[in-house]
RNA sequence: GGUGAGUUACCCAAGUGGCCAACGGGGGCAGACUGUAAAUCUGCUGGCAUUUGCCUUCGGAGGUUCGAAUCCUCCACUCACCA
């Protein structure tokens, strides 16, 4: 039966890649009433208006809420207005400035532009919980802190090992789980997805729809966490392990390429649009040897760019990496700098950023990493007294053409 | 409120009067090897000074001393146990 048939179709798709999912049931149901009926259901996804660009740890999730509006639903995507102000409890993160309203607005209008490189506008609504969680008071708030205790709190993975290891857990980060379910009291949501980290929270949403009596229970579907660049750690900016998606197609290009052949797989699975079956199929001609795993590694880092570009721009990227790199020739676009003749090439390197203090600028030169004109650098003292333009270099991927006179 | 322990560089962590810009590990950077991979090995990892010199750093502020990360006083913060 056809209506049968898209609705396995599209739970397979929303299923793809997910590490958990609570009450499946749920959306089954919700799904296989918008096959037949037309009617909507809501997802939401959270997120904070730190104003940082969005990286390819954020689209796992957002590729999955396209998934979901292209299977009947309306997103609700959540800007946590409110709750940044408190931070979510990630073990090293103090309270955090409050947020006035301009900086959230603006920071949510980046985020937006963002999101909707991915994300269908017209069937997404941006909420900011602030709207109901100003308007809960004291009272409110008290209200909520009843509906749990703090046995069950201390259970959140994260407080365990802070409270065990010794660290400081502040209180306000016991109302943050309490106030991100509350949000999906607020939003009657049908459906939450998240990174796995956000477990505890979502499942706080359940709990709290329950006791607020909202008449339904969200089905919570959880998403792997992205490893960083490093492959050990989540994708963060703050550990500067990411690749963001308003970066060049170049550096993103390189950036992939750049990941240890484990992390491919897995980055395949988690942001690719090829079939797991495809990737599977990969795999295999990898390990026979049929194919090397560097050409795997160049589409998939095509792929990506040409995601967030286009297929010419990828191309491109490509190119330039290779004639960088397998031809050891020199970027095109390199940043440009004129400098007075006799500069010291201390001086040089750290006026052209590539330095961060002639310190280092002098360590790097001993240890043979400074070069110009492919020339390796032998004396620290040398002085650029020759007028010309040179190209400066400074390890394998750093670059700088100075003019001199 | 009481008692005890603690706060060291990006992170963890040694150091309990001079040999300390401060052991070790992680991370980072660089070199070798490669596929600008990964893993491995090696070096470096406060700043300034065109080379053994100067300045700043061990929670904060004072003090003792020829000399302090180390001793004393006060303050701030964290944790544990008790209330």
């Amino acid at each position: 039966m056809q209506m049968q048939e898209r609705i396995e179709a599209a739970l397979s798709q929303i299923t793809r890649a997910t590490a958990e999912i609570i009450d499946l049931e749920r959306i089954e149901t919700l799904i296989k009433r918008y096959v037949e009926t037309g009617e909507r259901y809501t997802v939401k996804a959270g997120f904070d208006p730190t104003g940082s660009d969005l990286h390819l740890g954020h689209t796992v999730l957002l590729s999955k809420l396209r998934t979901f509006q292209q299977n009947g639903a309306r997103i609700q995507l959540l800007i946590g207005d409110f709750t940044a102000t408190i931070g979510d409890p990630t073990g090293k993160s103090e309270t955090r400035k409050v947020l006035d309203r301009e900086t959230v607005l603006a920071n949510a209008k980046t985020y937006t532009d963002q999101v909707f490189k991915i994300l269908d506008p017209d069937l997404t609504d941006v909420v900011f919980n602030s709207e109901w969680l100003e308007a809960l008071g004291a009272s409110g708030l008290v209200a909520l802190t009843t509906t749990y205790n703090v046995a069950r709190m201390l259970e959140r993975d994260d407080f365990e090992k802070r409270y065990k290891a010794g660290k400081s857990i502040s209180v306000s980060e016991f109302i943050y789980p309490l106030l991100q379910g509350y949000d999906s009291v607020a939003l009657k949501s049908d459906i939450e997805i998240g990174g796995t980290d956000q477990k505890f929270n979502l499942l706080m949403g359940r709990h709290l729809q329950r006791v607020y009596g909202v008449g339904k229970e969200q089905a919570v579907l959880m998403m792997p966490i992205l490893e960083g660049l490093d492959g050990v750690q989540k994708m963060s900016k703050s550990l500067d392990n990411y690749i963001g998606i308003t970066e060049s197609p170049k550096d993103i290009y390189a950036k992939t390429l750049s990941i240890s052949d484990d992390l491919m797989w897995r980055y395949y699975e988690l942001l690719s649009e090829k079939s797991l079956e495809e990737i599977a199929q990969m795999k295999d001609e990898v390990a026979a040897g049929r194919l090397h795993p560097k050409a795997a590694k160049e589409a998939l880092a095509m792929e990506l760019v040409a995601r967030f570009y286009d297929k010419a721009a990828a191309k491109e990227a490509k190119e330039a990496f290779d004639r960088v790199f397998k031809a050891k020739q020199t970027p095109d676009d390199m940043p440009e700098f004129s400098l007075e003749s006799g500069t010291w090439i201390c001086k040089a390197l750290t006026e052209t950023g590539l330095e961060p203090s002639t310190s280092q600028a002098r360590r790097d030169i001993k240890q043979g990493a400074v070069r110009i004109d492919g020339e390796k650098v032998q004396d620290e003292r040398l002085a650029l007294d020759k007028a010309g333009t040179y190209v400066l270099q400074v390890g394998k991927r750093k670059f700088a053409k100075v003019k001199v006179g």
